[in-house]
DNA sequence: TCAAAAGTGTTTATTATACACCCATGG
DNA sequence: CCATGGGTGTATAATAAACACTTTTGA
């Protein structure tokens, strides 16, 4: 799924300015938040990201808090909006502080195409310091929505095909594919990116695509079943003419 | 090694005023550092907390973030003058942001007794989003100063017998001692609270007191010299009559 | 010679890896 | 029947756990 809105190249001046009056009235100066959003399809890795205004930059889907919104509420809040969803998995993994991280060049010139030229000292011109979350969420439940003005479309990319990003977004996301690599082997969190019911080898080829491996089909079934997570249910006929897969689901510990 | 300073009831109320005079201009404001310091002494793993002035409570060392500076950067400057050491090692874990975490009732009336009244709004007053990081020190290395006039002296606690403590500092301890446990197996990082040169018997003590478990002797040395990063030196007579233990090096990998 | 702690060896259990084998399915 | 992918069994290797044994030291 992909969606480019605004071919022109008109700087926003005019909604842009209505937000950089009502932003510091509402949110917290200074801090933002960013999320990494990982889906999965069939066989590979994504992650949803914003396409920069007037530019040919992608940028991590971010916001920031309400002055007395909980950070975790403003992360779980920011990505509803974005992805239409409720009850995402969502875990804090990094604060990206470098004094100058939204402040290089590339940066510099993407702001200046998206907004025109504006006062020094507005809002978007402040040092942010960026409270990074990864959510995992089923990728075709998700109805991404853009952020106007800012955001002109949305797309989901493989995960070693990334675009063009800005800021130390690049870097962010390469920490949190780490991060989500090591979580999931130790919590049980491989089902938020997946249907409810799946066949083992749709459980595999998740685990291949994390990992960025190929895994012995044979040892990594019965990995999962001694972990006693799974239950078995029907068989799935798919009209292919080999033996069917069975269907399983993640049964959660209470 | 502990220090308790101003043992009297008065607010310090001018000394604060200067400080909330000068903080806006210097510091980020809305953002705080707060650092988890592990020591390690003997078989105890422990904790190094500030006495908040003219109250019964302790708090992490924390600081503010210069308004050009690297927020890691801050993170080792506020260590560094706490702890008088250079090179601390410093990780990263977790920020904290529950909008009203630096407001509950204890918090208030500390602060009161603290500063006496000042007027609301001024830079104690605001909320703070805290970066969270703990750090690994020899502890025997550590000439502690304290924070005047937020704090009166300084002690280290038992990472199990912890005082009382103001805003979320018990949670994010706990926090930090779960994410060093599942550090130091993964990285090398348990030489940094100990001395250059250690016995097996001390460095499993250190496992132990991390781990809040018994190890087996023999399998723990093993598996320690397996890992292919001790160095064995010269055996250490220390006069008790049994077999003198070898003394140990970290070796880091280039 | 003894007690205490250090260091090494050995046995067993557990877990991981490789791969052989059989099974079910539709054409 | 065949080809294909799914499921199970088994042999082997690697690792972990339990504990026996030997060594060194000072009194």
């Amino acid at each position: 799924m992909s969606s480019i809105k605004n071919a022109t190249d008109q700087p926003l001046a005019s909604e842009i300015k209505e937000y950089l009056k009502t932003a510091p009235e509402i949110y917290l100066a200074g801090v933002s938040v960013d999320t990494v959003i990982f889906g999965f399809d069939n066989d590979k890795l994504h992650v949803l990201l914003l396409r920069f205004s007037n530019t040919p930059y992608y940028t991590l889907a971010g916001g920031y808090i309400e002055k007395e919104e909980d950070l975790d509420h403003a992360a779980l809040r920011i990505l509803s909006e974005r992805t239409g969803l409720k009850n995402i998995y969502l875990e804090q993994f990094y604060t990206s502080g470098k004094h100058n991280r939204t402040n290089t060049g590339i940066t510099k010139y993407a702001l200046k195409k998206l907004t025109g030229i504006l006062p020094p000292g507005n809002w978007l011109d402040q040092r942010f310091i960026s409270v990074c979350y990864y959510a995992l969420v089923d990728e075709t439940k998700v109805e991404p929505k853009i952020q106007e003005p800012f955001t002109s479309g949305f797309k989901w990319f493989e995960i070693n095909k990334l675009p063009k990003l800005l800021f130390d977004h690049k870097f962010i996301i390469e920490k949190a594919l780490s991060r989500l690599q090591a979580d999931l082997d130790t919590k049980l969190i491989g089902f938020n990116l997946m249907n409810e019911t799946f066949t083992m080898n749709q459980l595999q080829k998740l685990y291949e695509a994390v990992h960025q491996m190929k895994l012995v089909r044979t040892n990594f079934q019965r990995k999962m079943l001694t972990l006693g997570v799974l239950e078995r249910l029907e068989k799935q006929y798919n009209g292919k003419s080999h033996k069917a897969p069975y269907l399983y689901r993640f049964i959660l510990a209470k």
